[in-house]
DNA sequence: CACTCAACCTGCCGGC
DNA sequence: TGCCGGCAGGTTGAGT
């Protein structure tokens, strides 16, 4: 869709444009006409900078698509927003089941263009801005257990539970370790097993549990199949056979290798 | 400032 | 069959 011009945007669902005040009716006139001229990301925000400057802001939530599709698609339930081209041909659509997704428009986008409203996302670890010294600075001076700051985006944006629990487990690390007690070669260990998991998940096309994961195009990726501990309670660890666990933690639920991740003396949880 | 927790939603699944 | 609790991949804003 970069280079097309938006001739038409509907929305409908309440929710949608909850982080947008001035609503539907400005949302959809701020669009018209204007330019696409990329599409970026950071984390798990989606963005598509427009030829004004501003930048058309999106995050999936749990549940959100956005899909590339022929207008003559039929639309389903869960259809929240539509946004077509002129030309013709696919359009955008933004769906949404559990609506803890959104779209948005941020007018101004800082220096590096990331939107001023996502200024608190801290950069993903495959940008070109993400400092690994600085992450292990900042992770070193938290005083919290790992997995809380693997999952906050404000440390380290794009890491969700699934991709959490599977670079801990390929760190050999309790979700308890205590981050003030990590030394940098262990905090370096920990990155290079994230950037090895969303590698791959990123080559499979992601993590599709369901029909509700799928690509812009609307395609399942198989990353589901290669995941080690989450979701594989009772299973056994490819790596020493113990039985994977399951353990409530952060009103979710954490899966690892009890064998070969211990839970330290002084976790914090 | 660092951190925790409840809240925001819908749908599916297993147990009774 | 129907009801109920539990659970699901995320973020925020108020509170400690």
């Amino acid at each position: 869709m970069v280079g097309s011009t938006i001739s038409a945007v509907e929305v409908s669902g309440e929710r949608t444009l909850r982080r947008y005040p001035p609503g539907p009716t400005v949302f959809a006139d701020r669009l018209l006409g204007r330019r696409i001229v990329a599409s970026r990301r950071r984390g798990k925000y989606l963005w598509l900078p427009l030829d004004d400057g501003a930048a058309l802001l999106a995050h999936l939530g749990m549940s959100g698509q956005l899909l590339m599709v022929d207008p003559d698609v039929p639309a389903g339930p869960h259809l929240r927003a539509r946004v077509t081209f002129a030309g013709g041909g696919r359009e955008l659509r933004f769906l949404d089941q559990r609506t803890f997704g959104g779209l948005a428009i941020d007018d101004a986008l800082t220096a590096d263009g990331v939107p001023d409203s996502i200024g608190h996302i801290a950069a993903d670890p495959f940008e070109p801005v993400f400092d690994d010294e600085r992450f292990s600075a900042s992770l070193r001076r938290r005083r919290t257990g790992v997995k809380r700051a693997l999952l906050d985006q404000g440390l380290v944006s794009g890491i969700g539970n699934i991709y959490a629990d599977e670079a801990l487990w390929r760190a050999k690390i309790h979700y308890a370790r205590a981050t003030d007690r990590m030394r940098p070669p262990e905090v370096a260990r920990l990155l290079a097993a994230v950037r090895e998991v969303m590698t791959a998940a990123i080559r499979a096309g992601g993590t599709s549990f369901d029909a509700l994961y799928v690509s812009v195009n609307g395609e399942s990726g198989w990353f589901d199949r290669a995941l080690e501990v989450y979701g594989r309670a009772g299973k056994a660890c490819s790596r020493c056979g113990t039985a994977i666990v399951r353990q409530a933690f952060m009103n979710r639920s954490s899966y690892l290798c009890p064998h070969e991740q211990v839970r330290p003396r002084h976790g914090r949880w």
